[in-house]
DNA sequence: GGATTTCTTTACTTGTCAGTTAAGTTTCCT
DNA sequence: AGGAAACTTAACTGACAAGTAAAGAAATCC
C-alpha cells in the first residue's frame, strides 16, 4: 500500500539527509559560520539539488529548526506507574538521557546563540521544550498531591523546582563545555540529591519516601555493579 | 599624578571603546555574523586603527572575552551579616540582577554559541562565572553549617541546589527569549519560592527560618507599594 | 526502449568581508 | 613652531560563500 513512487520516496530520503546534514552543519558552525557547499557534501549531493530543495539559506534553517522542534513533541509521554518515587526517578533519568544527549544540546546551543537574529526559534523551541515538559510535569504533581502524597500551592514553581534541583547543574554545565560532558556518576549524583530535596520540601510523608529513594538507588547502583562486572 | 601623557590616555581610552564596541557587535551578531567595519563604525574609528590596536578578528574576540571575564571577578563579594535568612535574601537578589542583566545575557548567549569553536572560552567562564559563584555560595553555606543553622552532607550540591532553586527557571527562559526579560515580580516569585524550598530541606529551625522569609518578604513588598505609589 | 524528470558537474556572477596600502590630516609632545 | 606619532580616507586584494546557469549523465516512468 506504499502510494508512493520511487520518485517521490527518493525525493523524501533526500529531503530527510539535507536536514540531517544541515542539523549536524549548522549545529557545528553556527549559522553564519556555516556554508552551503558543508551541507551539501554532508548530505552527498551537490549544491544546485540543495538549491532545489530549499530556496535559500535561511529557509533551510529554518525547515531544520521547526523539523527538529517537531521531533521533539514526540518525547515525554507519561510514565508508568511503580509508586511516586519510583516514577519521579524513572523520570528524571529519561529527562537526564535525553536533555544531555550531545545531539540536543548542539541544537540547544544553536538556539541560544542565534535567538537575537531569530527570536521565533527561541519562543517555537520554550513551547515545545520546557514549557510542554513543565506542563507534563504539573500534570503528574497534580495527581500526586490529589492522592495527598504530595503538598503545594502552585504547581508550575513546584514542577520548576524539581526540573531546577535535578537538572539544572549538570546541563549548564553541559552547555558551557562540550568536552567535559557529565558522566552517569555525575548525573546520579545530581539526580539522587534533588530528588531527596525535592521530597523533603513537598512530601506528606518524607521519610518514607526519602527512605524509599535510598532503597530504590542502593538497588540501582547494584544493578550498575553487576553490570559492570 | 597622572604619570601618562595625552597619548597613553587615548590609546587607553581607545582600546576601551573598541572592546565595548566589540562586546555590542559580537553579542548581536556572533563572532561569524559581525564584521570588523560594524566594530571600527560602533567604536568610532576606522578600520585601519582598528587593526593596529587588534592583529585580527580573532585577536579582538579573544581579548574582548578575557576583558569581560576579568570583570566578572570584581562582582560577587560576600555579604553583610543581618541574620543568615536575610543574607540569603540579599544575596539572591544580587545574584538576580547581575545573572539576569542583558548585556550579561547576551554575552552569556555569545559564549554558549561560540563554544564548539572556541571550547577555552567556555571553560574560562566557566571558571570565573559558575565556578567562583558556587565557591561562595558554598563558603557561606559551610559557615551556617558550622554554627548549626543549616544540615547537609555535601556542601557543593547544596549550594547548587539554592542556584537551581532561585534561578534557573527564569536564566533559562530569559536566555531562549531576549524580548521577555522577566519582571521583578516574576523573579520574586521564582525567588521566594526557592528560598521557601531550600530552607525546607535544608534549615535545622526550618518553622523559624520561613517565619522569618515571610516577614521579610512581606516587608519588602510593603517597600514595594511605597516605592510604587 | 524511449521520453522525461531529476541530479551532477563545472563554471560562473555577485556580494561580502578580513586585512592592507598609501597618501593626506590631525593630534600631541617638546 | 615644527616634527613625530597616530588617525582618517579611500581604494584595493584576495578569499570565500550565496546563489545561478547550462549541458550532460543517470534514474524513472510508461
Amino acid at each position: 500500500m506504499t502510494a508512493l513512487s520511487r520518485r517521490q520516496q527518493n525525493k523524501i530520503e533526500r529531503e530527510r539527509r539535507i536536514l540531517e546534514a544541515a542539523l549536524k552543519v549548522f549545529s557545528e558552525m553556527g549559522y553564519s559560520g556555516a556554508n552551503m557547499d558543508a551541507v551539501a557534501l554532508e548530505a552527498n549531493l551537490s549544491k544546485p539539488t540543495l538549491y532545489q530543495y530549499f530556496q535559500s539559506k535561511e529557509a533551510l534553517f529554518s525547515a531544520m529548526m521547526l523539523g527538529e522542534r517537531d521531533q521533539m513533541l514526540a518525547v515525554f509521554e507519561r510514565p508508568s506507574d511503580r509508586g511516586m518515587v519510583a516514577d519521579l526517578l524513572e523520570f528524571s533519568w529519561d529527562y537526564a538521557d535525553t536533555v544531555l544527549r550531545p545531539d540536543l544540546l548542539s541544537l540547544a546551543r544553536l538556539i541560544i546563540g542565534e535567538v537575537q537574529r531569530f527570536p521565533e526559534i527561541g519562543r517555537a523551541y520554550q513551547e515545545v521544550g520546557p514549557d510542554r515538559l513543565l506542563r507534563g510535569i504539573m500534570d503528574y504533581l497534580e495527581d500526586q498531591r490529589r492522592t495527598g502524597r504530595l503538598a503545594f500551592d502552585d504547581a508550575e514553581l513546584a514542577a520548576q523546582d524539581l526540573w531546577g534541583l535535578i537538572l539544572s547543574a549538570p546541563r549548564t554545565q553541559a552547555l558551557y563545555m562540550p568536552d567535559r560532558s557529565p558522566s552517569r556518576a555525575e548525573i546520579a549524583r545530581y539526580l539522587n540529591n534533588g530528588l531527596k530535596v525535592f521530597l523533603k520540601a513537598y512530601s506528606t510523608q518524607p521519610e518514607t519516601d526519602l527512605a524509599e529513594l535510598a532503597r530504590l538507588i542502593g538497588a540501582q547502583s547494584l544493578n550498575q555493579v553487576q553490570h559492570d562486572a
